[in-house]
DNA sequence: CATTTTAGTTATAGCTTCTAACTCAAGCGA
DNA sequence: TCGCTTGAGTTAGAAGCTATAACTAAAATG
């Protein structure tokens, strides 16, 4: 995409770089972003602290980049899967396969903030794009016939984030559910907070997918 | 509560961890949690560095002190309300509040955890005291006539953590569904994933405490 | 082939947590 | 009231971290 065929010093420079960022996320997965260490990482790549500032302005550039490629690992799992025809169901399914595969990485983008942090302007981007797929698959779903509660009615007027999206009030008011159930669901259980209560977190994930038109 | 007519020496002991305790809310609260330092903390209190150790084992140790408290205060906002006759909007209402009063405390306690990380056993006893208010409240709740879903089902023969309460599967699945959403909603705005999208959380947040039975 | 660019180095400043050894004052029993 | 003991706070220092500065050496480029 961004200019491929680069001289030799591009290319060594865009592998290096991955191999920084691989080894972050390893770090990430079994420590945390609060334990990512430049120093460890370098270490590991055999080469000696300071180095990595060639690739990465600092601590906190490299953890905006990893944020950043959390959020475009979710926007193409969201993407291919409703691409291959997934409902509602099967993009929650999605969802939670892909928090499972890294639940240090779900955590990176929907986790904990630093308060005086935001998130660069192509990150949000990804974000509506995320959004953007989920209210396609909302929209093609079957209306339940449901009494508009008042959100439903507040978002007729406010429905400037979902962008030029055609989709009624009630269709925007499933995807907000949609989208804060399961992560409700998703970022309790992956924090530990359902071990040792007995119960399968992933029927509770699926239930609260299926929605509430079940009869709950 | 726990010998409080002791000796001066030990009144001071206790008046200093409470300080101590106090900067380090102020701290996270406007760094976050992984932006807390000891030595901080010494500096604002005028003594040095070394001397916060008599009063606390390490960095962790008051850490999982904060994050204690924090339980401990959610517990008593919850059994306040409780008390008062707070039905299961009033127990939004006021866990609400609680949360906005300090995100940051919010996160410590339902926020990223530290992978390794298991929490003593007596902050646990206070999680299950904190569910055991929202079960009675759930019970005294005039039952919805929702036929039962797979998940509660379920729940009929794995209720080992609702402990002796002798709530049915349906006001089980009830109270986890609050505990969910209601986490669900209130960690993404907290977090900061509502800010331009241009809706009211708090009706969101309302709606999703009323739950799903007035149609949604 | 000479020049420029740049990846990686060491040295260093300044921060952190945390341990060790020490000082000195306050509390307490006789 | 005296003397001993306890303990709060100190400085010194080890080991780690992020990050900058100055330098070396190798590779790409004119």
């Amino acid at each position: 995409m961004t200019a491929d065929a680069a001289g030799p010093r591009e290319r060594y420079r865009a592998q290096v770089r991955a191999e920084i960022k691989a080894k972050a996320w390893e770090q990430i997965a079994t420590a945390g972003a609060s334990g990512l260490s430049l120093n460890a990482i370098a270490r590991q790549l055999g080469m000696s602290g300071p180095a990595l500032y060639r690739y990465f302005s600092g601590r906190d550039d490299l953890i905006t980049e990893l944020v950043r490629d959390g959020y475009r690992s979710l926007a193409d799992t969201f993407r291919a899967a409703a691409d291959a025809g997934a409902d509602l169901p099967g993009l929650a399914r999605a969802l939670r396969g892909w928090a499972l595969e890294d639940p240090q990485r779900y955590f990176l983008v929907y986790g904990t903030p630093v308060p005086g942090y935001r998130a660069p302007d192509d990150i949000t981007a990804i974000a509506r794009e995320i959004m953007a797929v989920l209210l396609d698959v909302c929209a093609a779903e079957r209306p339940r016939g449901a009494s508009p509660d008042a959100f439903e009615t507040h978002l007729a007027d406010h429905r400037a984030w979902a962008g030029d999206h055609p989709a009624p009030p009630s269709v925007l008011r499933r995807a907000l559910a949609f989208w804060t159930r399961l992560h409700g669901v998703l970022s309790l259980e992956l924090a530990g907070h359902f071990t040792g209560m007995g119960f399968d977190a992933e029927l509770l994930f699926t239930a609260e997918a299926a929605g509430p038109a079940d009869g709950r």
